[in-house]
Parts: C-alpha cells; structure tokens; sequence
DNA sequence: CTGAAAGCGCTTACAG
DNA sequence: CTGAAAGCGCTTACAG
C-alpha cells in the first residue's frame, strides 16, 4: 500500500493525500475526511524512507552511553546505577514525545565512528550522548556534526572551545556545589572534623567538580584536606576496594567519607565491615545518585539524590529546541539536586584528636 | 556528498560506486581501490533512506518492552531486574552484530500500536518482544506482520495458533521445569514439607509454568499442595506485601517459600522481618532471576539463575537467521538455567506438624 | 567489467 | 484548493 493507491482509492493525486498526512492547511475539511478514511480503512502508513529522502525528519533520537566497565562485565549499563535511570527516562520520554529512540552503548573509544556514522547515514534527527569521560574522541565528534546534540556531563567552558560556529549543542550538568555541599554540611553538623573523600575518576567533569567543591566547602568550614583521606577511585566498585584496604592498613583513619557515588560508598561499606569496622559507628559515609540499591544495603545510604527523570525530560526539550529550530547555539543547564538522609552517618564518636 | 560526487572524483559511474559500497564481486580490485580511496578521503556515508527506499535493509532491530510499571513509576524498566538486563544484553549484542536498536516501552497496552508502526513505516528488520502478558493486542501483532519477530516468554502453543502463514517467529523461554525443579528439591533436601509459593502473575506464561512445575514438583516429592501457602502476586513488589502479611495473621505459615522472582523474594523477606521474623530460621525463601539486589539484600538470596545475556545472544541470531531466509517458520527455544545456593534457605528447624 | 536509465515512495515548489 | 512533474540519493536489472 503505498500514498498513490491511497490517492486512486479518494479520488484525489497523491499531492493531496501528502497534504492530508502532514497535515497542511490548505486541504478543505471535505476531502481531508475522504482521505483519511482510506488511510484508515487500509492501515495505510507512509514509508518512512521515502519520506525522509523526500526532506522530513526521521523523528529519531539517538541515545548513546559510553560504558564505564568494558564488554565483559555483565551488567555494565543497566546494572548501574547512574546510565540505567537514564536510559529508562529517555526511552520513555522520548516515546511520549513521538520519538523513536535508538539506543547504542559505545565501550571503547574506537567505537566512535559508529556515533558519527549514525548521524551521517541520517538515521537520527539528533543525539543525546551520556559520558563519563571527557575525550578527544567526542570533542572530534561534536566539531563535526552539524545535527543537534545534548551532551550530559561535560564541561561547558570545553564545548564552547571546540565547536564550529554552527553548532547546536546543549550541555547538561549536575548541580554538584549543591549536592557536595549538602553532604559536607551534613557531616559537619554531626561533628565530624577529619572527613575524606572517595573521589570519581578525574576525566569525567562531574568527577572532578565534586572533588573540587568537596575541597572548597572543607575550606569554608576551615577544615584541612588531607591527602591520605583523598581515596582514588573510578566510580567503580572494583577500583575502591584496594584503595579503602590500603586505607585500613595505614591506621590513619577520618571518622566520616564523602563518596563520589553510591556504588563506591557500598563497596566501602563492605570493605570496612569485612574488615570489622561498624557503620556508621566507627565510620560515616555518604554517596551520591540516591540509586535503588542505596535504600536496600544496610545500613541504607545518606545521599545526594540525582532527579535522572527531570534531567531527561528536560534534555530531551532542550534538543527537540534545537531541532526545531536551526539557529546555532550553545545552551547550558544545571539540574537541581536533593540530598536523602538515611542510616549510613552519625555523629562523630571519636575523641578528637587536634587536626 | 553523495555518490555522485564519489563517482565524479573517482572517475567512475553511480552503479560501480555502489558495486564497491555493497562489496559486489564485480569490481576489479583496482577499481575499488580507487573508488575507496575517495569515499575514505571524504568520509563519504550512504544515505540509509536512499538505500533503503532502493531495496535495502535498514539494519535496525526493534526492541519492544511491555513495562509491568506504569508510566509513573520512576524504575519502572530498568530498575526492574528482568527487563534491565535484556535491554542491556539486547543493546550490546545488537551493537557488535552490527545493528542499530531501536528500543520502545509500551506501557499499556493501548500504544501497540506503536509496534505496528514502527513495522509498518519499515524503520525495522525485525523485532524483539519482550512482554509479561499473553494479549490479544500481541497475538494481533504476530498476525499482522510479515516481518521476523522473536517473542521473549510466550506459550509456544498460542503462537502457533495464531500466526498467519508466511509468519517468521521465534519463541524464546526459560526452562523452567528445571529451574523449579532445583529450587523445589533443595527445599526438601532440608527437610521442608510445607512449602508455599508466591506465583507470578497467571496471564504470564512464565508465570503460569512455574506454578504447574511447581504443582508438579511437589507431587512427586508426595508433598501436598495446600492452597493457602499458594500466593497470589504479579511480579512486584508491591502487591506482594499485603499478601504476605495476610499470610503471617492468619498464623498458618509453611516453613518454606518459593518466589517466582526476586522481586517479590525482597519483599516477602522484608515483610516477615518487620513481623519479627527470622529469614532463613523461620522460614526459608528462594528467588528467581539472580539479579544484583539477590546477592545485596541480608540474607543474600538463594536463587535461579537466568542466563540473560546468553538468551539475547541465541535470540538474536535466531531473528538475524530470520531476517536472512524468509522461508516462514517458528523456532521454539528453551534457556537452560542455573541454580544459586546463597544464605535465604536453612535447615527446616520446626518440629513437623503431621501434614 | 561498466554505465545509462528506471525505479523505490514520498514531498514540494510551481502553475493553474 | 489541486494536480503534474521534478527531485530526494540510492540500487539494480539491462545492455553492451
């Protein structure tokens, strides 16, 4: 079944019924009518090739997440707990809004090519891109796509460097000043002095802010930063392990850590516990995301809560903008953050030592 | 740039440019050669919707998730601990097959027709189903569609009925015989007699199997079936609570329980604690699914394993075998399972009531 | 081995 | 308001 059948069937040419499926004005309510009642008697739905050699959009979106855990590990994206509320928001709002979305993990960086191939074979009107890492290999991609992109987690100040002039970009962050500083405030509050940090990996803009807000906000409560306490970390759970144990055996221990996100603050839990330390007794600890697991481990994480479906929706509006309209620009968007007081700090039961 | 340019620089002509692009015999390697040399200088890229209206594939792969959640609910995806790691596997291996997924949540059954249509504009090859419910809306899809689908969880019988023809269908379930079966006599190897089942939810077929295995396991164990330890629930978490704690008021508890996900594992284990109850002491429970929170939760879960990654694997060489051949067939799989013995089940420390 | 030409199924100026 | 015609960028018989 194809637009001129549907055409021969009402009695009009196939202009007309092209003017009947996109929905032009100038068809007269009459013939509309006649029209659509083919259309709808033969299920008839244009082909989507045609359309869009024809110059109309592909109403696709592209979602693409770079793995933080290579190809091997199981449960690389949608066990974990930051890309998967991600990918689930988009999907669906994606959905809601119209749009197909075409969903593409990226595990190494010479997997590149497959973002760029997507936007030049013209599958998608436009992308979002989910980075841990800020790299060449993305800054290339963005300086040569002339689609619109939303990158998440990313900083501005390097977008708007390498760009080229028509581009239309959104990036989206964290307010991760709020969320530390929640977190700092809190641990402050309940007498802690000597706090460390469990810090992301320092590629990923994220990761860096929030060890940076973490050291300004020790400043401003005229605390030290000791670099002992400064934990080296991915935002895996894998890489804390070693490092918290090197930390036990050093017997140089702060009462309270701010962890960087949640998989590293349970893997923290469960390094010391094994080591037979209590939490939050003998140690506060904090994470960041608010993840599912984060109310389940015991004791349930206190936390910076991430609004993953507010951020997508409003990614999602900023790039179907950006679409719509071909003005090139830069847009930049911080998204709010909460903070969740659960079980895992109390106040310091340490005698304190001078600092 | 188009082919024609390509053409032009090459020296060429369109169809020798296609030839090389399609990887035709029929080009003297020099040819190639030449033609490439150009097409890399340029990154030149096909325009899919031109191939595709010419009679190509579009190299995409549907992926449908039927969401047990309704759209309000914030994890509803990929926080859910079976659909997670489907679309995780399903994306991953989609990706390294070289396809595109183009992946779809319908979360009532009112956007079917969304299915349809992504079918019916040709965005697809083919498509995966992943559901929880045997529907009219599904079966009416299967007949409608000439395109290759495999359908995750789905009674082999009621496709078979269905379907027109010239179908292409994949059947794709877990062996659930088996994974109850191991569940079932590890129970009783600890010397439980009353044991009780939380079903999942009877328009599943999975949900339906594991009550009949179960049923059947029991008999030829001798063990009786007793209505009131067969526990009515759909797969979350939520409905299970009330039906649990209606269970623990009526003080008439088997000493051992059977979940038909971890989901509702979780549940049941967090509700006959807040009662005061011991898990596994006084009573023992078993899961379903080996997700990430089964190995979390206190006491971690002794549980079935479902290879999901493996299924994804098989089930999408099933669809590419699919999308290859278009002689009509059904191909029916079965997933082998695992089992998971972790710290939920204990020895049946009751004194046995004659049962 | 290679090119000219038709065709895929739409949309969109253009002319009326 | 409406239709005939050109065009989107490929692929593929067909002829040579």
């Amino acid at each position: 079944m194809k637009s001129e059948e549907i055409a021969r069937l009402a009695g009009v040419s196939r202009s007309t019924v092209s003017r009947v499926i996109n929905n032009y004005p100038n068809v007269p309510a009459k013939t509309r009518e006649k029209v659509m009642k083919i259309i709808r008697e033969y299920h008839y739905e244009p082909n989507l090739s045609a359309r869009v050699l024809a110059g109309k959009r592909t109403n696709t979106i592209g979602l693409f997440l770079f793995s933080i855990y290579d190809i091997k590990s199981p449960y690389r994206i949608y066990g974990n707990a930051y890309f998967s509320p991600f990918v689930d928001a988009f999907v669906d709002i994606g959905n809601s809004m119209g749009y197909y979305m075409l969903v593409h993990t990226v595990c190494k960086p010479g997997d590149c090519w497959r973002i760029r191939q997507t936007f030049s074979q013209k599958r998608i009107d436009g992308g979002i891109i989910i980075t841990t890492d800020e790299s060449r290999e993305i800054e290339s991609i963005l300086s040569d796509i002339s689609h619109p992109v939303v990158i998440m987690d990313y900083s501005p100040s390097q977008i708007e460097k390498t760009i080229n002039p028509k581009a239309r970009i959104g990036v989206f962050n964290f307010n991760d000043e709020k969320g530390v500083n929640s977190v700092v405030d809190h641990l402050v509050s309940l007498g802690h002095r000597r706090i460390g940090m469990i810090m992301g990996r320092q590629t990923s803009y994220s990761g860096r802010r929030r060890r940076e807000c973490f050291v300004k906000r020790l400043a401003h409560h005229g605390l030290p930063v000791d670099d002992r306490y400064m934990i080296k970390g991915d935002f895996t759970w894998e890489t804390v392990v070693p490092e918290i144990e090197k930390l036990i055996f050093s017997h140089q221990l702060p009462t309270a850590i701010v962890a960087s996100n949640d998989a590293m603050a349970i893997a923290a839990i469960e390094t010391f516990r094994r080591h037979g330390m209590r939490i939050p007794e003998d140690i506060s600890i904090t994470g960041y995301d608010d993840s599912p697991a984060s109310a389940i481990v015991k004791p349930s994480l206190t936390t910076v809560q991430i609004p993953f479906f507010e951020m997508a929706k409003r990614s999602m509006d900023m790039l179907s903008e950006l679409i719509e309209s071909d003005k090139p620009r830069i847009m930049v968007c911080n998204a709010d953050v909460g903070f969740v007081i659960r079980e895992s700090c109390c106040e310091n039961l340490h005698e304190e030592v001078a600092v």
